[in-house]
DNA sequence: CCCGATCTCCACCCATGGGTCCAGGTGCCA
DNA sequence: TGGCACCTGGACCCATGGGTGGAGATCGGG
């Protein structure tokens, strides 16, 4: 997730649309960034994977709509034999199918064609990074999707965890429920091993947990995993 | 959302975070930006409100847990008093309230605390240009909240474990995920506790489970917790 | 009739987890 | 200037978990 120089590397790029006179300015705006270098274009999702399983390829931007095998298709293979490869979608539609479809796929942006040059390349970078950049507009619809169906959705969702929590103490909980040992959750906290059973024995304390196995059910109950 | 000429706008920061040894490190690294100048910092979500009426903001760094006033009422109104102002959320925590909270109350990105200073910089320029970032595991929750919801997904039972599981293994898997010790798994299935290590042993080798926890998170993952 | 899969159980070992008690340091607030 | 909450850490103890190797019993199918 996290870089610490500069954004020094050399990101290449390949730029998958059906339409070449999206394509081509396309690629040839993003050259123009210093650290963009587009070492394809493709034409399909097809292409796609053939530019990808070529050579070395850190962020594919790609369109949905293409023939033969489309963006979500392509985006869902890649995500299988290629996992390290980043996708940002550039696409017209902003339909609550096509965002869920790449999303879901394993695509980390969406973006829309008004997007400008800064937007996209800032959303190679962060894709590139492990972040996930969305429109604004995408991001309020998929918003809207998940908040009308969690809040309020049952008795035991807020309140499921006590209040008297520390902030560290939720912290352990959290990493207990992401199945860290607690050396693991001693070395991401960066304290000793003795602190976290500390802590988990405080938690585990305030909040009725019996044991680890416990732990995580309540943490991913929460939320919080 | 696009803009033609270069990063060249200076974005004016305010920083708030309840913690003096976060913020102030914060503020000091976020200033080496040459694009960013941090304005102001702020301990509780009052002391933000304040910072932002006195003077042209453009993004507010947020912590969610402040005493006073949280972040999450802090972003709400922001949001009704400067519409302009962006707000970026940088916690520690990941769980469905926090995020579903923060982003219906109007943040425009989330990240957690392992993001490293380009992920954080990257964030406060896309939300000022009205993109959305998120923390790659942000992401993945709010999709699964809003998935959950969206297609018609059936009974999805035990496509996540593999096929070969016996009986035996799974019924101990279950009891597993429903947070029983081994004696406890003994007593329920009339074995000894001897032959539930064998049969854990069996399964975790065979379904690539680390230890107890893992199969936990397995279990409920699969719907048989 | 033997083979293999499954279920059952034992002994042994060591790492990890969970509990207890204590104590120093910090920062906040009355 | 106290007290208090929180984070940090150490020592110690014992229970539990996880791994290895082996072994006997049952049952079904080739």
């Amino acid at each position: 997730m996290s870089e610490q120089s500069a954004e020094s590397k050399q990101l290449r790029v390949v730029v998958a649309d059906d339409q070449a006179a999206v394509r081509e300015p396309l690629a040839a705006v993003l050259g123009l960034a210093d650290d963009i270098e587009v070492v394809a274009a493709a034409s399909d999702g097809s292409e796609v994977l053939a530019a990808v399983a070529a050579g070395p390829v850190d962020v594919v931007l790609m369109d949905l709509r293409m023939p033969v095998m489309d963006g979500i298709e392509a985006t869902r293979r890649l995500g299988e034999e290629f996992p390290d490869v980043a996708v940002v979608v550039l696409t017209t539609f902003a339909d609550d199918d096509s965002i869920l479809g790449a999303l879901g796929a394993g695509a980390r942006g969406y973006l829309t064609k008004n997007a400008g040059r800064q937007d996209i390349t800032r959303a190679i970078r962060a894709a590139a990074a492990g972040q996930s950049v969305l429109d604004r507009e995408v991001q309020d619809r998929l918003l809207a999707t998940a908040r009308t169906k969690a809040p309020a959705q049952g008795p035991q969702q807020g309140q499921s965890l006590p209040a008297d929590l520390t902030r560290r103490e939720r912290e352990v909980l959290a990493l207990i429920g992401q199945g860290l040992p607690n050396r693991g959750i001693a070395e991401r906290l960066f304290i000793s091993e003795a602190t976290v059973k500390t802590h988990i024995n405080n938690l585990f304390a305030k909040a009725d947990i019996r044991d680890r196995a416990d732990a995580v059910r309540r943490a991913i109950e929460a939320g919080l995993a």
